[in-house]
DNA sequence: GTGCAAATGTATACCAGGTGCAGTAAGGGT
DNA sequence: ACCCTTACTGCACCTGGTATACATTTGCAC
């Protein structure tokens, strides 16, 4: 199954990973070139970009593993638990086991990386990118286990993923300004609560106002 | 007021985006270089970026007039009407002027333009590098005009901004397929309509099940 | 007008990320 | 032992972006 082929391979992906974080931890992403990783994994440049399509990847290749999860939470979820009470659900969990996804991990090496990930534009903006493909999938999921159009399953899937990413960025810049993981719970819970409710419930009852129509339509001015 | 130098400079970066815009048209984003672009707009590739700070600003510069577009228009809003009520009305107003942010306009140009930028990769990015500028603005406004915890604000905020994108994109998409603006009006409408009313009562009564709650609380693994 | 300081533009060299290519070493199935 | 695929390397090369040092224009005081 796992031939030694497969094995050195990861391994070399792993050594390669490494190095580069060490580096970056300690220099500054920005500060440290991808010959210097390599030199530092002793590996060629080239080597290292057959492993990492992209400078930024050595980083956040970590986040991929993540790109499917919540798309995974909805299509496995109970009979009978509705697909945003799942994902609720699963958030919490993360925050319970310190999942370092969702921000409220205080392994300092994870504090510094996700401290990394969010001063660096060109990780947040890599971070980004993924969170794409887990709108994507998580969209589908919606549509096909939700009984649900297209359209309002790509706006919740969008909603849905922009708001673990606020909660998470949140929870590690609380923990990155020194407060412990334990320390910072409850109010990460509190938060990721009231973000979910809002989800569910809607804006209008909570920015006071609530839609109006208008009297009479504007002509069109073209 | 308006001084010789202003209108020169002004002058020139019309210029320079005119003549990338139109190479980019032609050969697409990625087959021409910025010394191309600059010989093709006669000046020096230095004040190429002396005008623009990256090569995708080049087509996104317009972009960037809007970022505080949804703010102003939350700010503006005559009293008795809800901020959400603010923002859906006035993408309303925006699918029946055609205004280009909203995708639905059928210009050749802008469509080709809209196209290029959905379908490149680096423009894609740098252009929702700009709404998380939007964001920060919106989620002040609403702070600010609507009496809003920080949170709310700011989980609002990427909502909104993010709805906005995902109809702007669905009609762009829909015209470069080769539809009229005026043959796609009616369901861009009906799709903003559905998008802010799901904004504003919350997926709970869309996804079909409720949100409900665990009968027990896990155990914390760690 | 004249002259001058500040702003603006240019040429050139340079750095870093990323790719193409051609060649070499090494697994691994037969 | 065989060969073939895969992995790795070194090197040259392209492109986006910046630093430096120099030339030109322009606004403006006089």
């Amino acid at each position: 199954m796992t031939g030694l082929r497969e094995r050195k391979r990861a391994r070399t992906h792993a050594a390669i990973s490494e190095a580069a974080i060490a580096l970056f931890l300690e220099r500054g992403f920005d500060h440290v070139s991808v010959a210097q990783v390599a030199e530092a994994a002793e590996v060629s440049k080239r080597t290292l970009f057959a492993y990492f399509p992209a400078k930024e990847d050595l980083v956040v290749h970590r986040f991929a593993d993540h790109q499917t999860e919540a798309a995974r939470v909805v299509r496995a979820r109970p009979p009978g638990v509705g697909p945003l009470a799942a994902l609720r659900d699963h958030f919490l969990d993360g925050l319970r086991n310190r999942d370092p996804i969702t921000g409220l991990n205080d392994v300092p090496e994870i504090i510094a990386l996700t401290r990394m990930v969010r001063e660096t534009p060109a990780l947040r903006t890599r971070a980004v990118h993924f969170q794409e493909d887990a709108e994507r999938a998580l969209a589908e999921a919606l549509q096909e286990t939700a009984g649900v159009p297209a359209l309002t399953a790509r706006l919740a899937a969008g909603q849905v993923v922009g708001t673990h990413w606020l909660l998470s960025m949140d929870n590690s810049q609380a923990l990155a300004g020194g407060q412990s993981a334990d320390e910072r719970y409850a109010e990460a819970v509190a938060d990721a609560e009231h973000a979910f409710t809002l989800l569910s419930e809607g804006l209008a009852g909570h920015l006071v106002s609530q839609l109006t129509t208008r009297a009479t339509e504007p002509q069109r001015s073209r």
